[in-house]
DNA sequence: GAGTGGTCTAGACCACGGG
DNA sequence: CCGTGGTCTAGACCACTCG
């Protein structure tokens, strides 16, 4: 129905199908505002959501280029665990195993004043599925030492009570430390999955989280960015 | 500059400071246009952006709202794996190590059609870094025969040569078998990061590639979808 | 039915930058 | 210089949906 849309849609196709290659020329707004019989801003908005897209580059005067991918960009959706394991039809479960009060490690990135150090398992249908584990920074967030986590997850509470600015995710693949195997049931050496995630407000450090899956039957899925269609959410099974 | 944008951003504000919470309503148009100083249309396309990041939802009549975030979506840049070591200041090799037709395996997307099978590895500073494991339909890239992929690699010439409407990708850990160890200089069941990918073309798949990387050191960073300023770009390092 | 979003048009002015 | 992109305004019409 929105015209700009179906613009939209109709040059992402002449470029993904290879009619408009990777450096090649696109008419210019006026052009194209005669061809698909509209004025030339709603043909602009379309062309503006391109290059937000990260497809086409624009210069004044010189026109409008098909931009030289050089890398592809994909999305990743990472649900709440809770609702991961629910959308997969299992029971969830949640364990704390450790909390204290501590001076942010050298490892973290919160700094050497008081922080929260949580460690807590999730489970799907008795099964260990997510070892969690977590520092929370109390001078941002002062509200988490009245907390205790026995019954809710704090990736939960935080979702809900703290707003962030910023974040950063890093994904690898690692081996089981022997603590984390036996707490996920695994071997020493095993692989994992290994997402890690730390939260700012402003300047301040909020929180930093390393999440850990069994590397069996543990699966990202991303979808395309900059696609027409949004049909296809990205999701996480474990077979 | 453009006043779209700075209306953007500051709603943007809005939300990620938590003046305005997960499911706050947010004012109508005419009361933003009349706030900012703008005309509807302006205000419109600010509160459109926002919508196709995510972080609002829009009903007629009912209004504005700011979405119940459920699920975190980041970005990920794959680049090419010759850039990518490139960037990080290593020498680049590439070698082949296996290229055969076959028919496409039960494994793959490729289907029981004419298929190219190859295998190769993708080094820095003379390191094993990325071993490649690919399938291309030669029903749909049937140039793809014709080439020997001695000196370049497949992902680069496809790149190149071949365009596609639409790519899966999924992210796993898993233990590496014997061959792929060896191949990677690891022990048999070390750690290893798995990137799958199939791209499409219509409804034709074009080439399915596990891209396996050795566990230990390899990351891949993420960025935030839906902020303001794209400046920070995602990438791999290799410490 | 009335209020809200959703979108387009027509016209305009400015900024930039290649020739 | 002057063509191109970049943006805003003013006004308008329609579609939906809640009360």
């Amino acid at each position: 129905m929105a015209k700009h849309n179906d613009i939209h849609a109709e040059l992402l196709g002449r470029i993904t199908s290879g009619l408009w290659p990777a450096g090649a020329a696109i008419p210019n707004e006026a052009d194209l505002a005669l061809e698909f019989g509209c004025t030339r801003p709603t043909v602009a908005r379309a062309l503006s959501d391109l290059v937000k897209a990260g497809l086409i580059e624009r210069r004044r005067r010189a026109g409008s280029r098909v931009v030289e991918r050089r890398a592809r960009e994909i999305l990743l959706t990472i649900p709440l665990v809770r609702t991961e394991i629910e959308a997969a039809g299992r029971g969830y479960g949640y364990h704390l195993l450790g909390i204290e009060r501590a001076p942010g490690s050298a490892r973290t990135v919160i700094g050497p004043g008081e922080a929260l150090h949580i460690l807590c398992l999730h489970s799907a249908d008795g099964e260990p599925y997510q070892l969690e584990d977590r520092w929370i920074n109390l001078r941002t967030v002062p509200l988490a030492a009245a907390q205790d986590f026995a019954r809710e997850g704090p990736n939960e509470w935080l979702v809900r009570t703290v707003p962030f600015t910023r974040a950063e995710h890093i994904l690898s693949a690692a081996a089981a430390g022997p603590e984390e195997a036996e707490r996920l049931g695994l071997a020493t050496g095993a692989p994992v999955f290994v997402i890690e995630r730390t939260t700012w407000l402003g300047e301040d450090p909020v929180t930093q989280v390393r999440l850990i899956h069994p590397g069996q039957g543990f699966r990202l899925f991303a979808r395309d960015i900059g696609q027409t269609a949004p049909s296809g959410r990205g999701q996480t099974t474990t077979p």
